[in-house]
DNA sequence: GATGAATGAGAGTTCATTCAT
DNA sequence: AATGAATGAACTCTCATTCAT
């Protein structure tokens, strides 16, 4: 997930910047990825974008909002690259593929961002769990529309109902990242994607797979 | 999930206990899920257990240790249950109804400690995760033998590779307890599991198309 | 002022405390006499008493509670004092000559105490200053009931309303404390108390002082 | 009291100016007013002078000289106004009686220039205080040429020292502007002149009795 | 075994001041 | 002269852990 100038964090209006609002955003990235939240200091992501300590809080409200400001950018990103993938698919399985394959692209290719969104964001209260889902809301929102539209086409069966499928969609595709960022992002993620479709689509029973494949 | 005195923690020689560490696991497992693991204070903990401070050092190495302790009796009772269960069964379709029935039962009837395991347990650094992934093993270890076996009887897809069924089996188990819990566990958690294990084997496709196509 | 162990600061129940309350209070007592109450780092009132950081919080609930708790002790015992003396003297006027010299002879023996209370108390916010006027309320009482008693015996000017003479008997003393503080307490304070008390009764004029001498 | 462009604060040589002086100096009179010395932060100040933070130091030293100008200029006015006042008096109980009536006028007309230097320049350290002394000089010196007056007249009794005299005449008045301004400023000041006039010359005691001394 | 008073390291945040523009 | 973005030092309070009793 490429980063460009995005606008998190507080409104700071006409500031300088000078790319010091990215700087430090990546800088806790790369800090939060490497220690958690808990142990992150505020004065070694400063350090380590290359500003003092009261800087930070030039650009960001409090830690908190830095936090948070991570994944507003990360899942803003995700929410506006689908948007756009999938106005250009047809039908729902197409676009449950690309969902898969955007999630898995973004969040691969970006392993210090995908360790600080799967790990080290969960270890937050519950005051900051309700902005966190907040946050999280487009992409959910997201999500049921595919699921409307398979069910409406009748490619997704309507047995099944809509809590149950977002939740086995969203809770295989989180595991299986969090999986491959907690051991080391060591293989390709996006090449997953494929096989999780599948399996969301068709489960692991071997019956209707077999008959498709007849 | 019934309580037995359960030989987790640090090994203690031979301590005449009196039921204290218990008490203590089930006071921490109250204020862990009551204000999170970063808010629960060791002498909160103590207070709730009816002990002294100092008493929670003489059942448990440290505050990581009782957390992980939570987590390995948690464990250690859904696999004991589990290997009763499966016993009992003999197709894999029907162990793996089992696995999520038993799961579901386990958490849903103790939604605090589903709280800690579910919610809290995630708020831990890097040298914790790795034990809680060992703790998990036995667990994930189950689960790899009834997909074995699935595949072996032939009604689980050979397609389907162990890494991506287990990752959809339990993330989809793991997304659904953890929205429970975090919605105030206020529906009956057990009564999803058909549902869940309905699309475990057969996805969310439709399979009136899927058979269409056959 | 010497000071007994007094129960002043927050409730601490059966402590073991060997004196450790007192002990802070009279570090606290100098480092803020010798560098206000803003200056006055809790790190170095622990080291002065002895005790560690976290020690003070142990008696004192906060920085706030430590400052208040000298004032409660301080004003606590000129009142005790004062009740006692007032006692045994018959007439307002004595009571008068008495209210002197008990202030200038508790704060004149105990100059660290008096900067606090004449100076650092000062240095504070509204919500602590109403505080502190609820700790000087006995005495503000106590010097209202002579003032009464001194209309009603007719030695007082009954011309002369209460706000103004409390006023001005208060505000002298302050004043004089004040200035023999910032002075550095080089003379003696008490020795002053007769020829405040005369001026507090007769004004400077030099009409009635003059008649009365004739 | 009247704002004058008054040359307060540091030398700054041949300066534009632009009022800019007087805006944040009225500032900072309103700011420290209402929330007192160590919650007035610079920026305040200057946001509310219309001026930006580095503005401020072109025109003082630092925030401890923007407090010290404060009362420079607000001694400054009083002693100038008590000069030309007590020119026009020509005993020295109608100078007591003008000094009392001018101070209370001044600090009784503007409030907020009132509570900055009966309350929040109470919150200084050490080395401030001093300076605060030296500036009130002048002040004290009046008092004195008075005092030195009324003995000299025979009016003021010269048993009581000018130590003594000038405490209870300063003592009396601060305690009273204070109390009034602590209280909300919401009665008229001056018009407790001719009562505090009296008290100082007279005393509390009821002249009858001292006269039936006689 | 049990207690609980004492310990002390550790970090987020503010804000007076500077200085390049 | 004026600006305001950037600086970085400074400090209270919490809480896991220890150990004398």
């Amino acid at each position: 997930m490429s980063i460009h100038s995005f606008a998190g964090g507080m409104d700071i209006g006409a500031r300088r910047d000078n790319g010091k609002h990215n700087a430090i955003l990546q800088a806790a990235i790369q800090v939060i990825a490497g220690s958690g939240y808990h142990n992150a200091q505020i004065s070694r992501i400063a350090r380590e974008a290359g500003v003092a300590d009261g800087t930070v809080y030039l650009y960001f409200k409090n830690k908190e909002d830095l936090l948070l400001s991570i994944l507003r950018k990360a899942i803003g990103e995700v929410v506006a690259q689908l948007e756009e993938a999938l106005a250009r698919e047809r039908d729902a399985a197409s676009k449950l593929r690309r969902v898969v394959e955007v999630y898995f692209g973004d969040l691969g290719s970006d392993p210090a961002l995908a360790m600080v969104t799967q790990v080290h964001l969960r270890q937050v209260d519950a005051e900051l769990r309700r902005q966190v889902g907040d946050i999280m809301k487009p992409f959910y929102n997201l999500l049921d529309g595919v699921i409307d539209q398979g069910v409406y086409e009748g490619v997704f069966n309507r047995a099944v109902s809509h809590r149950v499928a977002r939740r086995m969609i969203f809770g295989t595709m989180d595991e299986t990242v969090t999986a491959w960022v907690l051991t080391g992002s060591k293989y390709d993620l996006a090449a997953l994607a494929p096989d999780i479709v599948r399996v969301l689509l068709y489960g692991i029973s071997a019956r209707e797979q077999v008959e498709e494949e007849a």
